[in-house]
DNA sequence: ACAATTCTGTACCGATCGGTCAAGAATAGG
DNA sequence: CCTATTCTTGACCGATCGGTACAGAATTGT
C-alpha cells in the first residue's frame, strides 16, 4: 500500500492510510452525534478501519474525541480566526462574515451542527480536564480575534468597552450555533445577528 | 404506603412515590448529564426507585427525557418567563433580571448546567422529532416573553426593529448559558449581559 | 372473604459497548 | 534470507446497557 508519512524511513508495515484525513471523518462524527452517541462501530463504518488499527494509531475513544476537538480548532476556528483578521476587507465586513458562519452554514449546506466548542460543552461525559482544556483554548483565540478586529474598528473607544463588545459578538455567535442545532428559524437567527451588528 | 394521588379511588396498589418529584429530579439528572450519560442505574439510584416502577409510571428512557424537557418547561422556563412580567419591575430591570439567571446560577449556586433546552439540542441522541417540539416551544415562549417586554419598554420603536431585538436577547441567553456550561469565566459572562443590556 | 387491579422487587434477557489479544501480513535494515 | 518492527484483521472479552417477565404485596369494590 501508499505510504502516507512524510518520513517513509520507518520500519515495519506502513500505514495503510493518512491519519490525518481520517481524523477529519472521526471529527465529523463525533461533531454531529456527540461523544456518547458516537460508536466505536460508527467510526469503524465511516474510516473503513479496522477497530485495533484506529486504537494503535489515535488511542481510545476519549483520545479520539479529544484529538478531534484538536483538529477542529485546526480547520475550524483558525479559519474563523483568519476570516476576522482578512485585512482585505473591513473590520466590519470581517465581523459580519464571521457572525454569518452559523447561518450560511444552515442556509448553504444545511449544517445544523452547531458549535462543535459548545457542543462539548454540553456533553459532559467526554469533559475531562484536558479536553475542556481545548474547548477553551478555542473559545479564547476567536475572543482575542475579534477584539483585535473590534479595536480595528473603532480604535477611539475606551479598551473595556471594546472588551466588553468583543464578548458579545463571541456570546451571540455561540448562541447563534446552538440554536441553529435546535432546528430554529434562520429568520430569527439572522436578526440576532443584525441587531448584534448594529451595535458596533 | 402514603396515597399522593388527588383521586384517591383508584383500584389496586397506591404508588409509593409522588411521581412529580420523581420527575424533578430526573431532570436534574438528564440536565446535568445529557441523554446517554445518564443510566437507568443513576435513574435508580437517585430516585431509590425499582426500574419496574419507573417504566410503569413514565414509559422507556426516551420517554423520561421528554417528560424532563416538559418538567423543565414548567419550572424554568415558566420562570424565566414570569420574571419578564413581573409588572412590579421596569421592563429593563426585567430583561436584566432575565439576563442574568445564567450568570447567578454560577455565581451562586455554581451551577454550570447551561440550558436545559440547549443541551438538549446538542443532544442528538435524544433529539426526535417530538423532543424538539418541546424544545422549540420552550424558546419561543421565552422569545415571546422578551418581545412583549421590549416592547413595554421602547413603545415608540418599529416593531420590526424591537423584533430583532427579541432575538438578540435570546441569543445572548442561549450563549451565556452554553458558555457558562464551557467553564467560562464569569467575567466574560457579565461583559455580555451589560453589552446586551447597553443596547436596549 | 374474595376477586380485580395496580404497584414493587428481582431475576433475567439479548444487544451493544469499549477495549484487548494473538496471528499473520508487509515493510526496513543487515 | 533473516530478523526486527509495525500495521491489519478478526475473534474474543467482561461490563454495562435498556428493557421485560413474573411473582408477590398492597389496595379497591363487592
Amino acid at each position: 500500500m501508499r505510504d502516507h508519512s512524510n518520513a517513509p524511513s520507518t520500519p515495519g508495515r506502513p500505514r495503510e492510510f493518512d491519519p490525518d484525513d481520517t481524523l477529519t471523518k472521526i471529527m465529523e462524527l463525533f461533531w454531529e452525534n456527540g461523544f456518547d452517541a458516537t460508536g466505536l462501530s460508527d467510526i469503524i463504518k465511516t474510516t473503513g478501519l479496522g477497530k485495533a488499527s484506529l486504537y494503535r494509531a489515535f488511542g481510545n475513544k476519549q483520545a479520539m474525541y479529544q484529538k478531534s476537538l484538536a483538529r477542529h480548532e485546526q480547520l475550524i476556528v483558525n479559519g474563523a480566526v483568519k476570516t476576522l483578521r482578512e485585512h482585505t476587507l473591513t473590520p466590519h465586513q470581517r465581523l459580519s462574515a464571521f457572525l454569518n458562519f452559523p447561518i450560511d452554514a444552515v442556509e448553504k449546506s444545511n449544517d445544523r451542527r452547531g458549535c462543535f466548542l459548545c457542543n462539548a460543552s454540553a456533553d459532559r461525559a467526554a469533559l475531562d480536564k484536558d479536553t475542556s482544556v481545548i474547548v477553551q483554548r478555542g473559545y479564547e483565540k476567536m475572543r482575542a480575534a475579534i477584539l483585535e478586529t473590534l479595536t480595528e474598528h473603532t480604535p477611539d473607544r475606551a479598551p473595556a468597552d471594546t472588551r466588553v463588545q468583543a464578548n458579545l459578538v463571541l456570546t451571540v455567535y455561540s448562541g447563534l450555533r446552538v440554536m441553529a442545532r435546535s432546528g430554529m428559524d434562520v429568520s430569527n437567527l439572522k436578526d440576532a445577528r443584525d441587531a448584534c451588528l448594529a451595535t458596533l
